[in-house]
DNA sequence: CGTATGACGTGCA
DNA sequence: GTGCACGCCATAC
């Protein structure tokens, strides 16, 4: 069975360590399409696990980018983990 | 199958 | 540095 573009995002950005934050880019590179970034920030917003560290998925620009529970939270715990945003 | 959407990225003025 | 437009892919309907 395949694993969907979804699954694979999911379980990579499950896999991220504290202090680490990925870009949405390369999250979708590591998912096996790197020009699928607009699928990647779909599929997390679409998704309501929060067993998916997805705050640490952030825009190559150094943009929160947006998350569910709002960007202030999501800047909260990046921040929280001892990565600074702006 | 075609259209619409979305937490992006890049280029250009 | 900022703002706007286009392209890009996966998913939902």
């Amino acid at each position: 069975m395949k694993k969907s573009f979804q699954e694979k995002v999911l379980e990579i950005v499950g896999k991220i360590p504290i202090g680490k934050v990925l870009t949405y880019k390369k999250v979708a590179k590591e998912a096996g399409n790197p020009k699928a970034y607009r699928a990647v920030g779909n599929i997390l917003h679409k998704n309501h696990n929060l067993k998916i560290p997805c705050h640490r998925v952030i825009c190559s620009n150094g943009e929160i980018g947006g998350y569910n529970r709002g960007e202030k939270e999501k800047r909260k715990l990046l921040t929280r983990e001892g990565i600074i945003i702006k």
